[in-house]
DNA sequence: GGATTTTCCTGACTTTTATCAGTTTTTTGG
DNA sequence: CCAAAAAACTGATAAAAGTCAGGAAAATCC
């Protein structure tokens, strides 16, 4: 087995993943506040960050690396809920809610993630008037987005779904390129059927009627994005 | 035409309804403060309080009635997310994050409902740190309640939703009653198949089934609720 | 880099759920 | 209370999506 765990030390000062995060407003002296709290790790590909249903710690703040964040049905099958990158916050709300975590959440690459303890987060959240006004802010937009998913799963068909689940992948893997530039999404089969509410086999099948359309390209497991306005057409939004 | 609009007057302060709400925990001074800013209206059953894609220029408290708050697919389908009651808080979400109502809230009764404009509600917000952490503390509670609602809707079958959606309406229908009594459900079959995210013909066909299986009663349009331990069964949850 | 595991893929079939068309019942509003 | 409108219901049919089983390809890990 490799080494699982390295702790990689950086203050959240020079930290690049922090200018897109909650955390981007912080001013110095909270912001020294929170880097000498935190801690840094390496996590595998695979790693549970947390369990759905325990108490949360503290929270994880990406600083490299994708993590899936999803909930178990009864049958054991993920919804995946979302898909976070760098600069994400994850657990925050669980932590706020004084609530079990209502998802889990596994990288999906080797990731550099650190973590702030409780305590140390809650003091940020009561001393910065800015930190407290960003996650409300944040939040109540999430709980806006949500209401378009829950709507969406209702009411679209599963192309659609996967049509308008391939776009939103487009900015999550996207970032690091170019705006128009070909964009790469690395999910397995059964993850990327776990985001749209699907079979494995039922999304296999919609994949190959969009490549037989051009829409997109695959080579293994990797998926590019070639048409994105056939792409939205074929979501049929609007 | 009835009259639409009266202007029944009555203060924060002996507001019934306030308890439950998330005013539920202001001072003296700033109640005073909020009651004195709101205006208090009376909607007939079927008015629209507010309008998806429109800017929100303050927040609702329902004094009396139920308002059911939903979402239209690209075909005019209503996707209901919530119904809210006495003591619920409307269109703040929107506000805060300085958004266009990712929503739209339509009465299903007679309503009793106080409109508070935008600037006293943000005052309060930044004035009241309490009133500033339970909204926050909401807002992170239904994230996690949206989603086990999405997973629900991704990974159970028809049935199951009906059962999960009849419970759930139990809590909403059921506050002024005690516990064990019968609780009625007054909403159209349309409502309800577009809050369990299904076609009406469905629904009313799977609440033959709920009736056969001595679950439910109905007369009319009303459901009662027989037997929540066979709900729950019939909604496989755990 | 090669064996092993995992993932991907395919076809046949079943089940679930939506749709359509028409009738009956209930609710609504004057 | 009565007429009109809306909602509830029913049966037949179609479409969408899930399941199962087995084989091919790719990714993983020493």
């Amino acid at each position: 087995m490799r080494h699982t765990k390295i702790q990689p030390q950086f203050s959240c000062e020079a930290c690049k993943s922090r200018e897109h995060s909650l955390f981007g407003a912080l001013c110095g002296a909270q912001l020294h506040e929170i880097s000498e709290s935190k801690s840094c790790t390496l996590y595998r590909k695979g790693q549970i960050l947390f369990h759905e249903g325990t108490r949360p710690l503290g929270v994880f703040c990406i600083n490299q690396g994708k993590v899936k964040v999803y909930k178990l049905g009864y049958d054991g099958k993920e919804q995946i809920v979302n898909i976070a990158g760098e600069g994400g916050l994850l657990g925050y709300k669980a932590l706020i809610a004084e609530e079990p975590y209502s998802v889990s959440a596994e990288t999906l690459d080797d990731c550099t993630i650190c973590f702030l303890p409780r305590q140390s987060f809650l003091e940020a959240l009561s001393s910065s008037t800015d930190l407290n006004q960003r996650v409300l802010k944040q939040v109540c937009h999430e709980l806006g987005v949500m209401n378009e998913n829950l709507t969406h799963q209702a009411q679209r068909t599963v192309r659609e779904r996967l049509a308008i689940t391939l776009l939103k992948l487009r900015d999550t893997y996207g970032m690091d390129y170019f705006d128009d530039g070909p964009i790469e999404i690395n999910l397995t089969r059964e993850d990327l059927a776990n985001m749209v509410g699907t079979a494995t086999e039922t999304l296999i099948r919609l994949l190959h009627e969009f490549k037989d359309d051009a829409l997109i390209s695959t080579q293994g497991r990797k998926i590019q994005i070639v048409d994105s306005k056939g792409l939205a057409k074929a979501a049929n939004l609007y």
